[in-house]
RNA sequence: GGCCCCAUCGUCUAGUGGCCCAGGACACGGCCCUCUCAAGGCUGAAACAGGGGUUCAAAUCCCCUUGGGGCUACCA
């Protein structure tokens, strides 16, 4: 049992293969979270021990996502840390000796067994119903026919010698006992013929060396987890905790992954989700507090997040409720937060959900903050900012002449109370909400209307939505003078499209 | 196929033997509020995968079955 005033040492150690995303981000943030909680440390080291699948664009994104959300780290690459340097590539020479030592006090031993003759030996096993397993053959290689093998210019790997009976077994916070037989594990490769450690070796050497208490990580490594203890049983090491936490699914129940779609951090920055919603969220996504506590923010987190209240089972990643979730951090954040936030989704390019390409660019940050409190709580997303807000800022708004007309309104209805309403409101002093809203009950009253009926084509013709922020306040940001023009554009529209056929 | 892990409403989850004919949240339906949309309030429908044990008592413990997932690479 972790007690919650120990600082733990934990690291965050994603591979640069591709973006990172929701499932492992939620891993870095759990090992945040408990690092920030126990005064801990928090450390990053990038795994980039497969040449063939860098990709420096899933770097970048690394550290883009840990920085959105707020996780920084103690140690790590470009900060470093006393136990620099924390990307694995630079750190090759370190692994290359290990393995060399390994192999020198018999842990080990060279292979010259080639991929295709691999290959070949699972086709067997596969055809004869039996597990594909290397078969340990290099162990019987002598000294003299690897040094062959090498000079003919054959790839030489090193493998673990793994013993072939007995069972090896870990207690894991979250699982328990878990325990492996020892014939379900080969010998498997330590050091790759490209002289590039395997994971297994790699982060195992690092994690002892730079003190690593607890190992957090996917629950896809559980079945590795048994070759990791006989990496630090070789070196005389003594294992980490380990806490393998259940994956994130997608809908399909499968492991996260590019084609579940938005599925990485970054992507729901760029949908106009709030870093601390998303936080918030994913930090439920196999952890809850315990009680009916859903809106935390991140302190709340800290001081309440526990190894031991991990599920068990997976969790399935479902954006719905991070959306609604969504709502509730922006309705809760300030007005100048939330124009903060706002802004520059509103001036990204129309082509890219901002404002009308016509809005002049910066936008005018001042009637931004007038405006924004009439749509603040009923925001979900940032990026849907643009369209609810785009009337306020256009010059013109083109309504359309089948949505002038309230419920239960003919034509000539709605062009009476257009015609009203554009008359009213040349006339209407002061031009504020409660006087407007005055006059214009008034003037329903007078014409015998529904006051929602004289409002509903009023707001079409003022705002060119149906749906829309309070009628009266709405006018009264837009002006006088742009509302007048939109209501005699109203009354133009209407007569134009009742005298076609 | 083998090994390992998991199993409560559609989804996230509470539940660690009696407080549970199972609580909360999202989504969904209804009602209220209301100038539309939101927000808010009330409310409805919705789950312990199945079968055996153990126990006075089981969603909770054990076993089996079923289902799902992960791993099974010179990928991580």
């Amino acid at each position: 049992m972790t007690s919650s005033t120990t600082p733990v040492r934990v690291r965050y150690a994603p591979s640069p293969t591709g973006i990172p995303h929701i499932g492992n981000i939620r891993t870095a943030l759990f090992c945040w979270v408990l690092a920030r909680q126990t005064g801990g440390q928090f450390i990053v080291r990038i795994e980039d021990t497969d040449r063939a699948r860098y990709d420096n664009s899933a770097e970048k994104a690394i550290f883009e996502s840990l920085d959105w959300l707020g996780l920084d780290y103690d140690e790590g690459p470009i900060k470093g840390g006393p136990h620099a340097p924390y990307t694995q590539s630079e750190r090759q020479q370190k692994y290359v000796e290990a393995a060399l030592s390994l192999v020198e006090s018999g842990h080990a031993y060279f292979d010259d067994t080639t991929p295709e003759q691999l290959d070949a030996l699972r086709e067997r096993q596969r055809a004869a119903k039996q597990p594909p397993r290397y078969d340990g053959r290099g162990r019987h290689r002598s000294p003299g026919e690897i040094e062959e093998s090498r000079k003919a210019g054959l790839p030489i790997t090193v493998r673990l010698k793994v013993a072939e009976f007995g069972s090896v077994s870990f207690q894991d916070t979250v699982r328990g006992k878990v325990t492996f037989d020892l014939k379900e594990i080969d010998d498997f490769v330590i050091l790759k013929s490209d002289q590039m450690p395997t994971y297994h070796l790699a982060h195992v050497l690092d994690d002892h060396a730079m003190g690593i208490t607890h190992v957090i990580r996917g629950d896809e490594w559980i079945s590795s987890t048994p070759r990791h203890l006989m990496i630090h049983q070789a070196f005389g090491i003594e294992p980490p905790i380990y806490v393998h936490v259940p994956l994130i699914l997608g809908k399909d129940r499968s492991k996260l992954s590019k084609r579940h779609g938005a599925t990485s951090a970054l992507e729901y920055r760029d949908r106009g989700f709030m870093q601390d919603a998303v936080f918030n969220f994913i930090s439920l996504l196999g952890w809850s507090p315990g009680d009916d506590t859903e809106i935390m923010n991140r302190d709340e987190i800290v001081k309440r997040f526990s190894i031991d209240r991990i599920n068990d089972s997976p969790a399935i990643f479902d954006s719905e409720k991070l959306e609604w979730m969504n709502g509730v951090y922006i309705r809760n954040t300030s007005k100048e937060h939330l124009v903060e936030a706002v802004l520059p989704f509103l001036e990204r390019p129309e082509s890219e959900g901002g404002l009308p390409d016509s809005v002049v660019r910066p936008i005018d940050r001042a009637y931004l903050e007038r405006v924004i409190p009439l749509v603040h709580e009923r925001l979900k997303l940032l990026t849907e900012a643009s369209e609810t807000l785009d009337f306020f800022f256009v010059d013109s708004v083109n309504p359309k002449a089948e949505e002038l007309p309230g419920r239960n309104m003919d034509a000539e209805m709605t062009s009476s109370a257009l015609a009203s309403a554009l008359e009213l409101c040349k006339t209407v002093t002061p031009f504020e909400p409660q006087h407007l809203e005055s006059e214009y009950r008034a003037l329903a009253e007078k014409m015998e209307m529904k006051p929602g009926q004289l409002f509903s084509p009023v707001r079409v013709a003022t705002t060119g939505k149906v749906f829309a922020p309070p009628l009266f306040e709405t006018m009264a940001a837009i002006g006088q003078d742009r509302c007048i023009e939109r209501l005699e554009n109203a009354v133009e529209i209407l007569r134009s499209g009742a005298t076609a056929p």
